[in-house]
DNA sequence: CGACTAATTGAGTTGGATCAAAAAGTGTGG
DNA sequence: CCACACTTTTTGATCCAACTCAATTAGTCG
């Protein structure tokens, strides 16, 4: 039952301190950690779903295709993250998630679930404030496609990104691994990979941001969250009231 | 405990068949009907968030406004909908909802929440459930908003509209009412309300869409699909394959 | 080093935005 | 029932952010 090797803990930890018997229950989710390769499809739309995935390690995304062939990313996850929570209502896959690193996922079936909602309060709400956090997060991309510039939105994304991957991992400073193409960037976005690289060089020459290769620096973050109209509260202000109702 | 009055427990049952304690517990949510004015404001971003409401009759939409001015609506509730589902694990409300019709909500705290995890695992279930589908709605419309033409975006927009209405009231036919001004339509698809206006005379000389004032009528519903690339999986196949398991 | 894949740059096009004005609805009080 | 004020929708003209197409220039890796 050590932390350091449980991210799902560390991950739900962030939202309440959990008994030992809450950890135990929490460890078997994480049972069973298979490796997968980069590039790898974990699942495809259509296929039966009755099963979440935690992702131990490495990073994956949800995506759709359009008719005309275009993709749409929905989601990035990122370690900690649990994946297809959405479809837990579903008996089919609604969207494609895919490996961006080699990556190590446990999978869960979904009627443990109801073990969790059996046997412990706080992981109930828990689960639900996660799901509440991944509408916010949705919600957040939502707005930003719909009304953003190019510009605002590539400028919001790595603001959210930061953020997230702060969270987890404090001192990360000014810097991120962004292991994404443009292209991939461009799918999340909903602009044109051509229209990402000439983002990328404004906001380059505007000082912003700056990048080499995967690696992004942000020299002043809080310049560029006002660029992205970025604000953090959808991704900090997690379920601490409930707690007291709880205990 | 007359099911045709309460309109969460017509919706819950949509998902499984309940057992009367368990629409006791329901009706308790549904306490304290409260009266709200059409175009009145029913909480607004900042607003400490620990009930969630019911919408017993009306709609009501919720939505965002940017640096700029722009507004992008969210999510559109329909009679038997909750709404601030989302902010369960938030302190604040992340985001204002405005009254569509005169209309009647019911309040209940968020710890209520609580009796609803502690005494039925059904219940606890379906409103899991209905975040999924909550989820799986935003992320159909993400899709459709970074992705799709304004008239394909319309297309998929009234769609879904017909869709929702219908399953809570099989043998509305072809017709819909749609009490949204055609600014507040520009507001959900991310277009311009005089594009708006263009795009609806668009599918009219189509054959597609015929409108009178708020009455919108589809004369071949699975034309209208097509053109939208509108599929229902994501609002028909709930949580039905869970039952089993609790039972 | 050669063969791919990913990113950049340039030129031309376009879907939807904006601005402005006219037309159609809706509502209110006399 | 009409006149006046207000809101919503329509139509026309112009503009622009982002797209597409195409060619070049890095990177990456066996």
């Amino acid at each position: 039952m050590n932390e350091e090797i449980s991210c799902i803990i560390r991950h739900f930890s962030h939202y309440c301190s959990l008994s030992s018997g809450e950890k135990q229950l929490l460890m078997t989710l994480e049972d069973s950690p298979t490796d997968i390769k980069s590039g790898t499809l974990l699942w495809e739309m259509g296929d039966p779903a009755n099963e979440f995935c935690t992702l131990k390690s490495g990073w994956a995304y949800s995506y759709r295709h359009l008719e005309d062939g275009d993709r749409q990313i929905l989601e990035v996850f990122l370690p900690g993250d649990i994946i297809g929570l959405r479809e837990f209502a579903f008996s089919q896959r609604l969207e494609n998630v895919r490996m961006i690193d080699d990556s190590v996922v446990c999978h869960f079936p979904h009627k443990s679930m109801l073990d969790v909602f059996r046997q412990s309060l706080t992981l109930t709400s828990v689960m639900f404030a996660i799901g509440s956090r991944q509408q916010a997060l949705l919600t957040e991309r939502l707005v930003t496609l719909a009304r953003l510039s190019a510009r605002k939105k590539m400028a919001h994304f790595l603001c959210e990104m930061h953020m997230r991957l702060r969270q987890t991992n404090p001192g990360i400073g000014n810097q991120l691994r962004l292991p994404l193409s443009q292209e991939q960037l461009a799918d999340i976005l909903g602009l044109s990979p051509v229209h990402v690289s000439r983002t990328f060089t404004a906001l380059s020459e505007d000082g912003l941001v700056f990048r080499d290769r995967h690696r992004v620096t942000i020299p002043d973050l809080s310049a560029l969250c006002a660029e992205g109209e970025f604000n953090d509260y959808y991704l900090s202000d997690n379920v601490r009231p409930l707690l007291g109702e709880i205990a």
